[in-house]
DNA sequence: GTCTATAGCTTGATAGAC
DNA sequence: GTCTATCAAGCTATAGAC
């Protein structure tokens, strides 16, 4: 059977999930959302009755989601650690587009505290750290350098992505993907 | 004599560079623009007859040469290195707020190549970049590595303060400056 | 569930008085 | 050099046909 979207969800939360990361909250208008996800004006307030903010929380849950099962579950389950994370790495490469996508907690959390997304992006990173600090923490560290670490791992991912956007060459990012199983699981990696 | 202007270039840009950090281009608007800085639109314009466009590329301009003469050019001078990048570290707290106030290169660099900003952006991360290889490369390491290790502190930089916007936590931020100076002279850091 | 049409506000930008 | 007043275009959001 058919469904019965002419757009199914996966697709608009794909484009959805695109105008965000590149326009960020305020820039992201509904022309623009409209014009990728192929829905028109009224279409996207049928599915989301609260607007653009609904938008855009909705998409953080599916991001969420997606980032859950797909790249922070395999994380902590068997196996060693440093494959574990290597997986992971190869996760982030397809999701961030080899460095060529922006991160959707960077672009969604600028403009000040206009919007009720703070609290939704603050959750989404907590998880990601933490889930970064569970391996570390398994693979030998002590609780506290395994936090420590998976927050370095954050700041390195973030960081290269920024310098990949602004500079326009996605190299730091890959880089920075090859130093995170020894970051997350090397005691004397500094 | 007192100035011709109400509103002096310097508070102006102050306000400038807090508007365009705080929103990105996009969403600043020229309501958001007009309030910080007690200009009404038609002044803004007088001032900047390119409109928004221009507001944007002369405050580049202006953080340009400030971070040129305040902050880049100390630390190509004479004396300890490490010295002279603690030196920078202050500096780049006081000008990031402590961790507070996002980079102007990466809230600008949103919204893909719709302006004539890009290459402007690109000129100063070049900069920037540049100097902090300089130094890194008088403290003795190769040219090849002190450039890479320039890379690493600017990845340090923007992703801690991305991290500590999206947390509202600065630690990280003041965790990056502090390995500043070792990342940029140690050959062994890693 | 999607669409056209529209309302009302905000946007970037301009004209002209002082 | 700053202002008020205004413009056309864009914005978010809604009403109602199919």
């Amino acid at each position: 059977m058919m469904p019965l979207n002419k757009v199914s969800d996966q697709q608009m939360f794909d484009q959805l999930l695109e105008v965000f990361r590149v326009h960020g909250y305020e820039g992201a208008s509904l022309s623009l959302i409209s014009e990728a996800t192929g829905l028109k004006r009224a279409s996207l307030y049928h599915r989301f009755p609260g607007g653009k903010e609904e938008m855009a929380k909705s998409l953080l849950e599916h991001v969420d989601e997606l980032f859950a099962t797909e790249i922070l579950a395999p994380l902590n389950e068997s196996g060693d650690p440093k494959t574990r994370i290597r997986q992971m790495a190869r996760h982030l490469d397809a999701f961030y587009q080899g460095g060529r996508g922006s991160c959707l907690l960077d672009t969604l959390s600028l403009g000040g505290t206009n919007t009720g997304l703070l609290k939704d992006i603050h959750a989404s990173i907590s998880a990601w750290t933490d889930a970064m600090a569970t391996v570390a923490r398994e693979s030998g560290l002590s609780a506290a350098k395994a936090r420590r670490r998976a927050e370095e791992a954050l700041v390195q991912i973030q960081g290269s992505l920024v310098v990949a956007r602004i500079t326009g060459d996605p190299a730091p990012f890959m880089r920075a993907l090859k130093t995170l199983p020894d970051l997350l699981t090397d005691p004397d990696y500094h």
